[in-house]
DNA sequence: TATCCACAGGAATACGTGGGAT
DNA sequence: ATCCCACGTATTCCTGTGGATA
């Protein structure tokens, strides 16, 4: 069944990427002026979750690194590095100057480095809305060499904290946007995944577009689902998926989505989503007593609300309603 | 319409931790 | 071994908000 599980999974990057040739010309344009030794444009990625922001600024780099030999390239994902140390110390990582760096050495060393940097020096910043302190990225905007390609999906969360001059630069440089795919355009997508990872004939286009339509315009979602699928058949020792394999395949995929998120929560964290999951629908206040009565040693309000914040930022749960009638719930989607 | 209450989330502060330096 | 520093996390304090109530 699966000849080669790497197309299906999440980080393969394919040798072209369907339907997002206009957005991978916009940015490569923007970052063409490297190639001659001048200073590229910053870039600014939107748009909805598994559009494929990451997969074209993956893929604009690599190509441009293969045309230029004199420049650094990094990709930073602010999800597991959201402080400025780690995000600091990632792009350093990368130029192999870390050897002598530890948690003690000052922030201004850091930045220090990178501002001797004599390549240019091109980094992607994945979900950059999770930074925490987005001075940042004003700091670094500061450092000649360095090119900025921010990636996310909720541009005022990004643009909120910052302050105007920046939000300015920022927006004056090269924005693009990227929507949904439709679903012809995710079928497209599957059908090549499913060319170079599945057996021959292994699933018809009515399957494919029954999973485009599951997926709802997301093509990480889309390809987690025949991920998913393609096992299940494997195990089942047949060649070919099954109606019912795509079924069980998409509640399946959203479960492991779930559980990569819930994976990375602390205790405490958990016992609050898990109360929300019991009692569907809830207040905050009733929230806090359950979860109290759930744990040992219960943290205060300030803290579960910073918990509640969390999850709902990891699409956990979701919230409706202002002040005191607001109520959480766990997301079943 | 004024008052009240619960909530949200920013800022300052406290605490525990782990590694470097002495 | 001890001190120190920066970091992550939690707590305390506080202000601003909006819906509910009189």
């Amino acid at each position: 069944m699966i000849q080669d599980a790497r197309v299906l999974q999440d980080e393969y990057l394919p040798r072209e990427i369907v339907h997002r040739h206009e957005e991978t010309t916009q940015l490569a344009t923007a970052l063409e002026p490297v190639v001659d030794g001048d200073r590229p444009q910053h870039a600014l990625l939107t748009g909805p979750s598994g559009a494929g922001k990451t997969c074209v600024a993956r893929a604009t780099l690599d190509r441009l690194q293969e045309q230029v030999l004199d420049v650094h390239t990094a990709h930073v994902d602010c999800w597991l590095h959201p402080n400025d140390f780690r995000i600091l110390y990632k792009l350093l990582e990368n130029l192999g100057t870390t050897y002598d760096i530890h948690r003690s050495t000052p922030q201004d060393e850091l930045l220090g480095r990178l501002r001797e940097l004599e390549k240019p020096y091109l980094i992607v910043f994945d979900e950059a809305d999770q930074i925490d302190d987005p001075d940042l990225l004003r700091r670094l905007y500061a450092i000649p060499k360095m090119t900025m390609i921010l990636v996310t999906n909720h541009e005022r969360d990004l643009f909120n904290p910052l302050d105007e001059r920046l939000q300015s630069r920022l927006r004056s440089s090269d924005s693009i946007e990227f929507d949904r795919y439709t679903r012809d355009e995710l079928v497209a997508i599957l059908s090549d995944r499913a060319e170079w990872g599945l057996v021959e004939d292994a699933v018809t286009t009515a399957q494919l577009e029954r999973i485009a339509e599951a997926a709802r315009g997301n093509a990480r979602d889309a390809i987690g689902i025949l991920r998913s699928a393609a096992r299940q058949a494997e195990h089942d020792n047949s060649d070919q998926i099954s109606n019912r394999d795509i079924e069980s395949a998409i509640p399946e995929a959203r479960a492991e989505l779930r559980q990569k998120s819930l994976d990375r929560l602390s205790d405490d964290q958990l016992a609050v989503y898990q109360v929300l999951r019991e009692h569907g629908e809830l207040m905050p206040k009733e929230i806090r007593t359950r979860y109290s009565d759930r744990v040992e040693d219960p943290k205060t309000k300030r803290t579960v609300r910073k918990y509640l914040r969390k999850l709902e930022q990891y699409n956990l749960v979701e919230s409706d309603g202002q002040g005191p009638s607001r109520v959480y719930r766990t997301q079943n989607q």
